[in-house]
This record gives structure tokens, sequence and C-alpha cells, in this order.
DNA sequence: CATGAATGAGGGTTCATTCAT
DNA sequence: GATGAATGAACCCTCATTCAT
């Protein structure tokens, strides 16, 4: 049985997505988690820690996998690059509710603890991208030194509009939502569109 | 003397950028635009219909800008290309109050009238880069064919998230927030940028 | 009619003195006024502030009445003391309400602005009386100087402790509550009670 | 060791004191106590009961002591008076704590228990200075007969009075709180003062 | 046409107490 | 006997909106 507290936690993440986190009551989350209301303050003491709580969990499921791919000596820095962009890929789509309650922080929130883990996250990746370019640069990989701040925020910045354009672009097509085949050969492509625009910039030419 | 309805939907504007639609109140609203409370439901029915409002003035104002670039018959399509990133990137500059509000509301709000306004817009800029691209491959002009909605969310993507980015770059790299110079700069990279991911995409060379 | 502010006002005095400030629910207060609850915030900002408000009031109307008295030339010291006693037991009496919230206020209340008011009332009368005093002994119609604090002490806590025991007393001797020829009697008693304690403390004689 | 009962019950009259009974919440007490929340109710039953639990142990306490003085043989009933204001004033100065909760009760509670005890305990001292002042009458020691529920009044009032003035009375004159030799000068003053108002009132003259 | 007093619903949170363990 | 997770009621307050003037 999962305990009451990730029940809260995920009832949360999900209203939180769908409508926001100052329009999604507390009330709705306990209905929604099916626990009492009270249970809110008393595990995570506020709505906002609440907010912060569900940040502690994700930020920190994510924390490793940037390392994990960085000490491999059996692949070269564009495939790491790859690599990281597969993993990035797969993860904002499963976790698509969650990162769309990031971006909106992104651009509303002023918590601290919040506005800390995405600027820790953001300068983790800058700081791979940075190291990668340098070395593929130095190893004769890759023939152009771009600015990484900008390549960072071309290839984050094409995946989330990507993904939140998603349900639109089905609409469009006549999808419906529940059609995951259309979903799968819209992120194969994205994942390709992605790596293609990376590799320009970094000047990289496969053989 | 600027009018009253005027003054609200500015100070509106305002709130709902640095704080969010739902967290700003009609009261602050009416306070920072020296206005009666009961004026907001006076003159805009709600102030759900207050956002609309808002949305109807700043899309009416972006309406007409593309059809000017595209009727011009002295510049080929890269130039327009060129031209419509050069508008779009001033006018999200100049509007970044505003974008920030549309992008919040792309993430969340589920009202018809403003999905209705971001797919029209979106749409739009979508029917004008496939005959761009179209146009400029059969005037040999761009070598490649790229899926024209990937590359709108990387042109709208860079462009959204480099501006949302640049007050934690500022801050990263110690500068005062009214430092505008270094704004001019990084504008300036940002639209290269931007070009140069578009050139790699189009398959354009500069003669 | 009286306005909706002074009925909160009223109502507020009324529960307060019978439950305690914190026992009170602005639900009832509302109810009690016969006003919307949500117009206790309108009017008065917090339930706190509506306490402080009652104070202002309360305190407001005794402002003035040490001042009349002693600037009288047409009585001696003795005379203004006794009338000082006079108004204030019938005050005392008639804001029976008021008083028992000022005296609960005292004992627990954090609030500035309340302590300040006790405070300025506190020292007003004891500079009245340390006037009073050695200008009675340099005019010969006292013959001692006591401890100001203590005799104000006395005089106050008599009196309240008094008015507070009233009820367990008419329950003694099986009064009912609304007996006023029994409180008109223990009034007067209590009033020559408190003029015989301070005539010995100040050895006043009556010639 | 001291038992959780005791500590939640020292706890409680330390918050009561601090903070009044109803804004002091369980939760506070069992921190303060080091007990978990519900050993509350699970020794006292309810926060109500921990209150009258308190009052049990601290009105047994001083049950005694009036006895003791009035069987006595070997001192007349004004040393006998004179005693029972030093024990009373030396008790209510060392369980300033509770008196301060006493006070607040006797304003504002409606509880029976609380009630009784409160309306017994001033019976009694009402019988003991009755029986005194009669017999002392009889024995020529005092010249008048007082009305003995004003002589109470009095003697209560002055000592509450006081004892709840001393800190505004020490910041008057810029005393730290912990100035101990002031208050032992405060209350021998304090004692003093009562005594001779008694004096006053039973019409006593020393020798 | 414009106002501001007034509304009722709902917000997040804290409360004393209970009950399965 | 002792615990702490869990409860539901009630707390004060703020909200967007209305309506008599």
């Amino acid at each position: 049985m999962i305990s009451k507290e990730h029940n809260i936690l995920f009832a949360a993440e999900k209203l939180f997505s769908e409508k926001g986190f100052e329009k999604t009551s507390t009330r709705e989350i306990s209905r929604e988690a099916n626990v009492n209301i009270s249970m809110i303050s008393y595990y995570f003491g506020s709505k906002e820690n609440l907010l912060v709580s569900l940040f502690d969990m994700r930020m920190a499921e994510s924390q490793s996998f940037l390392d994990e791919i960085l000490i491999r000596q059996d692949i070269n820095e564009w495939q790491k690059i790859s690599l990281i962009i597969d993993r990035y890929t797969s993860r904002v789509r499963e976790l698509k509710v969650f990162y769309n309650i990031l971006q909106t922080e992104q651009l509303t929130n002023k918590n601290e603890q919040i506005i800390k883990y995405l600027k820790n996250s953001k300068l983790g990746y800058l700081k791979v991208y940075e190291d990668l370019a340098k070395q593929g640069f130095e190893n004769k990989i890759f023939k152009l030194r771009p600015n990484i701040a900008l390549l960072h925020a071309t290839l984050i910045g094409t995946m989330f509009y990507a993904m939140n354009g998603l349900p639109m672009y089905k609409e469009y097509y006549k999808k419906t939502a529940s059609d995951t085949t259309f979903d799968d050969n819209y992120y194969a492509e994205l994942n390709i569109h992605i790596k293609q625009v990376l590799k320009n910039l970094l000047g990289y030419e496969e053989n």
C-alpha cells in the first residue's frame, strides 16, 4: 500500500500540472489523494512546502544521471551529449506532468528553495556542456565552439516548447489523446531534430 | 490623460507578469491603477475577461507585421525569415512583461479565447515558415526541407528560454539589473544564434 | 440607524467580555452584530485590530475627564480625589463589560497598542495622584505622604476586585442578577470604602 | 525522574501564564513538556481538565495554611491577620505564574470546577476575616468593624494589582527583570502597605 | 456613468482529540 | 500502558463580484 504522504505528493503533482499551483486548492488535493485535508499540513507543513517537497523528490531522482554518463570512458563526447539528450527527452516525456509545473514555476515562482533547484540544475548542465564542448573541440571531434548558454537554451527551449505543443499538434492532425504511436514518432523526430541542431552548432560530422 | 480602462490594463499586465494571474488580486490591480476596485468588473466584466482584453490588445498589435514582410518583393526568403526573427526578438524583448504572461497561460490556462489566440498565432507562423521554406527550396536558396513544427519549436523555444534565463545569467556574471548594454549584447548574440540555427536547418548558405 | 461598524464594535465588546477574546470567534461577532462575517475584516482589518479599535474608542472617551477635574479652582485636593473616585467608579460600573476586557488584556495580552494604552493610562493616574498628594500635603490638608504606586494599586485593585466579586456576592445573598437596588447599595458602599481607605493613607481628616 | 504527568502540569502552568489558556495549544504544551501530544488527553482527558488538574494541585497546597494559623493560641487576632498577609504575599509571589492564571480564569472562565475552587477559597477567607474581626473587636484589639467583603477586596485587589504592575514599574525605573533586590524591596513595601491599610480599616493601634 | 459598501463562497491552516497499534 | 498517525471541525481572512445610490 502506497503511503498517504506519497498519495498527496502524486495528487498534488497531477493537479498542479493541470490547473497550476494557485488554482489548485488543498481541498482538491486531499480529495484526489483520498486523505483528510489536514494531512497536507500534517505531512508537509503548508501547501507551499508541498510544492517544494515535490521538487525535492523529482530533482533528487535526476541528480545522478549526468555523472553516470560523464565518467564513461567507452564513448566519445558526441556520444555523451547524444546520450544526455536521449535520457533527458525520455525523462521529460515520462514526467511531463512535473516538467509542466517546473516550467510554470520558472516563470512565476518566488520560492527560494525552488529557485535554488532550478539554478543548480541549469548550472550543472552548463558545466557539463562546457566541458564536453571543450574536450570534443580539443579532440577534434567538434569543429566549432558555440555559446554554451545559447546552445542550452536551444536544447531545453526546443524540448519544452515541442512538448507543450504536442496536444495542439495532435488535435490539429485529429489524433486522439491516447494515440501513443503518434507520440512515439513525435518524440523520435524531436530527438533527431535536437541532435541535428546540436551537431550543427558544435560542428560535428558523422563519419 | 490616459483612460482608467488603459490604466487598469497596464497595471494588470505588470502585476500578472510579476506575480502570476492567480496570485494577483483585483484589489492590487485597482491600487496599482489608482482606480476603485469595482471598476475592473465595470469595464471588463471579470478578472478573467481582463486577461482576455489584455490579449486582445497585444495580439492585435502583432497581427499585421507578418503580412507586411511577406508581401515584400525586394527581399528573398531568407531575408524575410531574418526580418521576422529581428522583429519578433525586439517585440518579445520590448513586451517581455506580456510574453511572460503568455508563456504562463500557455502552460496552465484553460481560457478558450486565449487558447484560440495562441493557436491562431502559432498556426499563422507555421503557415508562413512553411511557405517560405517551400519557396526558398524551390528557388534553390535553401537546400533542406526541415520539419516546420520543430523548426518553430526551436525558434520560439530558444527565444523564450534565453529571455527567461537572462536575469539569472546577469546575476551569474554579477551585472546589475539595469545594465542595458549587457542586455543589448545578449539579445544581439541571441539573434545571431537563432539565425545560425535556422540557416543550418534550412541549408542556407550565405554567398 | 446605528452603523454596521458600531454594531460590530459593541457586539465584540459584549462577547469579548463574556467569553474572552480568544474564545470569541469572528463568526459569533458577525452573528451578534447582524452583519456578514467579512465585514469585520472589511472595517477593522483583523480580529486583533477590532480589539484595538475597541480600546481606541473607550480610551478616547476617558481621556479628558481627569483634566476637567484638575483645573478646577473651587475645590481642594481631597475633593478632587473624591471626585475622581466618583467618576471612575461610575464609569467602571457603566462600562463593566469593557473593563472586564481591559483587566484580561492587562493579564495576558501582548498587543503593543493595548499595552501602550494601559501604560499611558496608569502613568496618567499616578502623575495626578502624585501632584494632588504633594499639593494637599503642602496645603496641610493631608498629613501623610504615602507611596503613590501602592495607593493606586489599592484604589484600582479594590474597585476591580469588588466589581468582579459582585455576581458571586449577589448569588451568595440570593439576589437576582437584575436587582439594581442591591447593586446601587453595593457600589455606594464600595465608594465610601475606597474613600475611607484613601483618607487613611493620605492622613486626611474631615473637619 | 519527574513523571510525565508532572512535566505536563508544569509546562501548562508556565504557558497558560505566559499566553493565556486559549492561546496555548496542546502541541506547545507537549513540546515544552517533552512528551507526545496525545499524552495530554491520555493523562488528563482534555485540555480543559488539565487546567482543572492544575487548580487541584495548587489549591490543595494552600488548603491548610489558614487553619494552622487560626488554631494558634500564642498570638492575638492582629498577629494572625498579619501572619496571613505574610504567608499569602510570599505564596502569591512564589506562585506568580499560577496566580496569573487564576486571575484570568476569575475574569473569563466558565468552568464549574474552577468557579467552585475560587468561591470556596474566597468564602474561606471571608469566614476567617469575619471571625478574627469579631473576636478582635470583642477583645478590644480592634476599634472598628469594617465591611469584610470590601476589606478582602482591598487586600486581594491591592496584592494582585501591585503584583501585575511590578514589571511595568521596574521598566519605568529602568531595572532589569532579574533584579531580585528591587523585587524584595517592592514586596516588602507592599506587605507593609497592606498591613497599614488593614490596621486603619480595623482600627488597630500598635501599642 | 461611476462608486464603494457589502456580500457569500472559499482559501490555507490549526485545533483538540481519537484510535489502531 | 503508551504512542503517533490521522481526523473533522473550526479558525481567521481574502477573494471576485454585486448593487443600491
